[in-house]
Parts: structure tokens; sequence; C-alpha cells
DNA sequence: ATGAATACCTGAGAGC
DNA sequence: TGCTCTCAGGTATTCA
């Protein structure tokens, strides 16, 4: 499932392989993959074709690849939302076609004059929830996701704005987290390890938090996903990218996400698991005890 | 304006 | 074995 980690890991992963080629073909095999681009597989294709890419940028779980500006007008984009289980792969032009493959840009080297094996960057998903879009005027910042704020490990990112907002919310501290407009990159995982760290029960009100408890909150929601990044970051190779959105964070160091049943790491108590949000939360009923009257 | 619920998707696994 | 049901969850949309 990937979050801001997963996607940064596929940014890296791929910007090596994109930067400065030009999108020679683009095919699109399920039209689902571009719900978001509005008219239609036929202008996506036409828009693409013929562009370069100069750049791959990320903000929380959007990545968007720059394109360059040769009529010296705006400056566009694709931008591209992984889902639940989307995945980028650098595949040899005649590399059969994966189970799930959705879109296909065939990737041109100007630099070695088509003397390599051509490469395509393939974009696979399948459940779909995730999607490509022309984004015009994009490169800097598409306009479809200039609604979301900044994540946790964009320099810019303001914790005292953060701290200001989530207190005038009147709802639980998961479902603030987890709202992309207060701060971006956070899914139901790293939210659950976050407030497992701090420790805050889900449904804490957004409210009543304290100034410590919304700082040290911020700081593990920090800390996770570096952490997360840092061991998913060395997992791909260098040529031929298989980017999965696995960072390889997931078998070894989740403390509340998936754990119901077991132990709590720090007291023992065993991990919990509720149904919240047509999703669940996980969490230790002793360090992060259920508020009373949805205050504490 | 804010908060909450729902639709969108596929496939793995459980239960019978 | 084959069927039905449940579950996974990010986001846009809709409703209160």
């Amino acid at each position: 499932m990937p979050e801001l980690p997963e996607v940064e890991v596929v940014r890296l992963g791929i910007i090596d392989h994109v930067v400065g080629r030009t999108i020679t073909r683009v095919t699109v095999h399920d039209v689902r993959s571009l719900r978001r681009h509005l008219p239609g597989p036929a202008d996506f294709i036409h828009r693409l074709e013929g562009r370069t890419v100069v750049g791959a940028a990320r903000r929380g779980k959007y990545l968007w690849l720059q394109l360059d500006d040769p009529d010296g007008g705006a400056s566009d984009a694709v931008l591209c939302h992984l889902g639940m289980s989307g995945q980028f792969l650098v595949s040899d032009a005649g590399a059969p076609a994966q189970r799930h493959l959705r879109i296909t840009l065939g990737l041109d080297d100007p630099a070695h004059g088509g003397g390599d094996t051509p490469r395509e960057l393939r974009f696979v998903d399948q459940r779909i929830f995730g999607g490509m879009a022309f984004s015009e005027d994009g490169a800097e910042l598409p306009p479809e996701i200039a609604h979301i704020a900044r994540d946790p490990l964009d320099p810019l990112f303001d914790p005292a704005e953060f701290a200001s907002r989530i207190r005038r919310r009147q709802t639980g501290v998961k479902r603030a987290i987890l709202d992309q407009t207060l701060i971006s990159g956070v899914g139901n995982i790293y939210a659950d390890e976050s407030l497992w760290r701090t420790p805050l029960h889900y449904a804490r009100n957004t409210r009543h938090l304290r100034t410590k408890e919304i700082e040290s909150l911020l700081g593990h929601i920090g800390d996770v996903m570096r952490e997360a990044l840092a061991q998913g970051g060395t997992s791909f190779d260098a040529l031929y990218v298989n980017v999965n959105g696995n960072s390889g964070y997931f078998d070894r160091s989740l403390q509340a996400y998936g754990q119901q049943g077991r132990p709590c790491g720090r007291c023992g108590t065993l991990i919990r698991r509720d149904a919240f949000m047509n999703r669940s939360s996980f969490w230790c009923p002793t360090c992060q005890p259920r508020p009373r009257n949805g205050k504490f």
C-alpha cells in the first residue's frame, strides 16, 4: 500500500530512467486508469507523444513527471497516483505485458541515438484506484492537487500551521492525519504506527490535543516516514526497475499495523484491531487508552 | 464551512 | 470442487 515513503522510492527509482527521455508512443490498455483525465484517452496520448521528461516531483502520495515546454509556454506534467496497488516498471520494449498493465509510455533516448534497447515506463495497477492524467501547466505543482497540504518531508512544511489547523478541527486525530488537506502522505499504516509511537488513541479529539502531543505526533510521523524511506531506498535495481511500492519496511519494523493479537513492543499488552472508517485501526489498549466522552 | 458516509476496483482467502 | 462472502484502503463525490 503505497504511502509517502513508497511513492518517494518509486520517484527515486524511475527518475534516472525517464529524465531526458522523449515519450515516443503512449498505449492506453485500460481507460479506467485515465478516469481523472476527463478529455479521454485520445487526448491524453496526443498531449504526451513527442514531449520530453525533464523531472519527476512528488507531494504526499502524488507523483508527477515534468515535461519540457517546446513552445516556451506553460510547462506541463503527467500527474500520477498509485492508489492501492499501482506500480511503475521500466521494461525493455519487447518484454511481455504484465498481468495488470494499464498504460505504457514508450521512451526514446536522444543522447544514445536509438542504439540502446528501447525502454518503456509501464504503469501496472491491479485495483485501478490509481491512475494518470495530463496536467496543463502542472510542472511546478499540478493545479489538480493544489488543495493537498505539504507533506512532512517537505522543507516548507509548517508545523505551527499544522498545529493551528488540526486544533480547529472537531474530529478524531486519526481522521485528521489521514486528511490530505491537513498533512499529506499519511495513510493507514503510518497513521497507526505514528499514533502508537506518540502514543495516542486514534479517536482522541483533535480539539483537546495538547501542544506537546501535536508536536510529538508530528515528530513521529516524520520519523516513521524517514525510517521507511531509508529502508526502501536501497532495494531497487539501478538498471531494471521494478518498483512495487513495497519498501521492505513492513516485514520488520511495524509495531501496530497488522499486529493484532501480538504483544505490544512497549508493554506486552495484546494489540487490538478495530473497524474504523471502512478499514482497520491497530492500537495498544494500555499505551493508547480509549478516550472517554470523546475528550481524552 | 465542516464532518461523515459512500462509490470506485480486483483478487486472495475463508467458509460451506 | 465451486460458490459466496469478506477484506484490503486512497480519493472524489455526495450528503447532512
